[in-house]
RNA sequence: GGUCCCGUAGUUCAAUGGAUAGAAUAGAAGUUUCCUAAACUUUAGAUCCAAGUUCGAUUCUUGGCGGGACUACCA
């Protein structure tokens, strides 16, 4: 049953499609990016290896990585990391503790510098590790700024987002795609990628039209100089204007005896908006110039966002230079086939094999439709930089959508087809549900951004730490923390899922948060002022538990980079970092660094803490947020 | 109608088919002569329902129930 049939078409304009002008997970990420690290192999993978070893020197025969599993060992047994026998007792016919044992015996034989001792349980092997491999880690890695960063690979990635429409001001939709975007920019650097950032800005179409209509009816010749306003603000009051003259133009239509759906389509105002697209089309001077000066204020405005929240783009692409491409491929795919033309010349493609619908891809006038222009610009970004990859973070509602361009690309033949990957996310609710502007329940970007900062400043005054600081780096420091919170608390969620927002309660700073892993950081480093690790020849003791479980958390950096690039998933980053945080700040409260019980033990834990802060400081950057010195 | 997604503590989120389902927050109780208490410690609290596959299911399959998105000659 259709839900939305009882909606005029204004109400769509609204609560729907033009709201959210994100577009759609459907392919996978074929293969894992990279094979080596800078470095040296995760810990992971070298017991992997040399169970691998050990299973074919026992049993004589050919296993794979897939024939086990390597997990971390609960913390309520002994060990390090535990290998899963249960799936080889099958084709050994032998049952586990017999495998764990002649295992167990086997690894510490092959390797007794990396094993140190085992213990089965049930099914599960528990290996211990030498305190010596996470003493060489600390050692060798601890002030590696790249560490867990992998070589460039060559190959060349594309993020499309953001993909702002000029009619109206960023929301928190807009929040959690920018934020993702230029975080899997940055995770995929990590991982060796050349990555172009894009951005296409919708900048014409009816809705455009709407705010333009109602500047010239209402505004008198205001502007965002004459009121103060931000220009992006300013017209989508235009915007929200347009909708109310609209609605009230029907609701006289309807007291004059017209059906409202009559006169939702002959409401004057929406006649003079269609007539004003016509003429935008046909180049029209005093409209065109409209458009660009009221598209002006707009891009003012977001610029004034981007600077803020820290966003950018190596290429911007407008749709009013892309909205006639991709004609010439429908043609082509026309004569091949691919598409077939219907009676009233409307071109369409079949998509009823795959499980879909027919689809139109050209209107019978000829002009191109949405998924048309998107074919069309997908080429254009390939000719113009030859990418081996092209990611488009839209939302989940556009799923459909990109289904259909990446099937029609495919059903072309284009070679970029297999490598177009929707980086699907869920919307943001409320807990009321969707945001809709008509009820006014849209949460403006600007506003969120400065109530956080301004929660930042109250909370840093409350606490009175900073009381040196210049009003620059407060101010700095309210920016740092108050963006970090806002960032880390929408990038924390699996991109796939969509997450509730409560306005009514802020957002927190303490617990899983930026600020929780900002505040570690800041310790940290004020303890690293005073103190640095020298040089020490000591033999090492052995290591205190939570001194290893920090090391444990911190060898496991490179491959959570990693996971996060196949999985394009940031909050892999946020969990991380919040799990390393928890575990610093633990063994911080227990043992102290700068007057340790001796030398030895100093220099370990303040390379301990430098790890910990470099760690802290990549990870941070790869979800776009800064570090504080002190806070 | 069709296609797809989602149901986990009061709430917001975790969990490549693995051990006693983790966190955060809200609740209860503690920790400051000593490196930043935006911290730490303890405590209580959950897998929508029903079958099936499996040594083992929050995870996979099927069927319910509940929520959402999409299914435009709009973009």
């Amino acid at each position: 049953m259709r839900k939305d049939n009882a909606k005029s078409p204004i109400d769509r304009v609204e609560g729907g499609k033009y709201e959210q002008i994100n577009r759609a997970i459907v392919s996978i990420w074929p293969h894992p990016p990279i094979n080596h690290y800078f470095c040296s192999m995760s810990l992971v993978k070298t017991i992997q290896a040399n169970v691998l070893k050990a299973l074919t020197s026992i049993y004589s025969g050919s296993f794979t990585e897939k024939d086990f599993q390597i997990n971390q060992t609960k913390p309520e047994f002994e060990g390090d990391y535990t290998i899963v026998l249960f799936s080889l007792v099958k084709s050994l016919k032998l049952s586990p503790e017999t495998i764990g044992a002649q295992l167990g015996e086997q690894l510490i034989q092959q390797n007794p510098a990396l094993f140190t001792a085992y213990n089965i349980i049930k099914g599960f092997l528990n290996l211990s590790i030498a305190d010596a491999y996470w003493q060489g880690l600390l050692e060798n890695q601890h002030n590696d700024r790249c560490y867990g960063k992998q070589a460039m690979n060559g190959k060349k990635v594309m993020v499309e987002y953001s993909s702002p429409n000029t009619n109206k001001p960023l929301h928190l939709g807009h929040l959690r795609n920018n934020f993702l975007g230029w975080s899997v920019a940055e995770i995929l650097k990590a991982n060796g990628y050349e990555v172009l950032k894009s951005c296409i800005v919708n900048d014409r179409g009816i809705h455009i039209c709407k705010s333009m209509i109602a500047w010239q009816r209402f505004a008198n010749g205001a502007t965002p100089e004459s009121t103060g306003m931000k220009g992006d603000h300013f017209v989508g009051d235009y915007y929200v204007k347009f909708n109310d003259a609209f609605k009230a133009e029907v609701k006289d239509l309807v007291e004059k005896g017209m059906s409202e759906a009559e006169a939702e389509k002959n409401a004057p105002i929406l006649l003079a908006t269609q007539q004003m697209l016509h003429d935008w089309e046909a180049g029209e001077p005093a409209v065109m110039a409209l458009w660009k000066k009221m598209n002006g204020w707009v891009y003012e405005g977001f610029d004034v966002t981007y600077r803020t929240i820290g966003s950018d783009f190596d290429q911007t692409y407008y749709e009013s230079d892309t909205y006639l491409l991709g004609k010439d491929i429908v043609q082509k795919g026309l004569q091949e086939k691919v598409f077939f033309k219907k009676e009233d010349g409307s071109v369409w493609i079949d998509l009823t094999a795959d499980g879909l619908d027919e689809k139109l891809v050209l209107r019978k006038d000829g002009t191109s439709v949405y998924i048309t222009q998107d074919i069309g610009l997908a080429q254009q970004k390939y000719d113009q930089y030859q990418i081996d990859k092209s990611i488009y973070v839209i939302g989940d509602e556009q799923n459909y959508h990109m289904k259909v361009l990446k099937l029609i690309a495919q059903k072309l033949g284009l070679p970029y087809a297999d490598d177009i990957y929707h980086l699907s996310y869920g919307m943001v609710e409320l807990p009321s549900g969707k945001m809709k502007s008509r009820e006014g329940t849209v949460v403006d970007a600007d506003d969120l951004v400065a109530e956080m900062i301004e929660t930042a400043k109250n909370h840093t005054e409350a606490l009175g730490k900073v009381k040196d600081f210049s009003p620059a780096e407060l101010e700095a420091l309210y920016q740092t923390i108050g963006l970090g919170a806002m960032k880390f608390y929408l990038l924390r969620v699996d991109p796939k899922k969509k997450m509730i927002f409560n306005p009514e309660e802020s957002i927190d700073f303490h617990g899983f948060t930026g600020p929780f892993v900002q505040y570690t950081y800041a310790r940290i480093k004020s303890i690293l002022r005073k103190d640095a690790p020298g040089k020490s020849t000591a033999p090492k003791s052995p290591l205190l538990k939570l001194e290893k479980e920090v090391l444990y958390v911190l060898e496991q950096f490179p491959s959570i980079i990693e996971a996060a690039a196949i999985e394009l998933n940031p909050s892999v980053i946020a969990n991380y970092l919040f799990l390393l945080a928890k575990t610093f700040n633990s063994f911080y409260t227990e043992h102290s660094i700068g007057n340790a019980e001796t030398a030895e033990k100093k220099h370990l834990r303040l390379q301990l803490s430098v790890m910990t802060a470099n760690v802290i400081q990549s990870g941070m950057q790869l979800l776009g947020l800064s570090v504080p010195e002190r806070m």
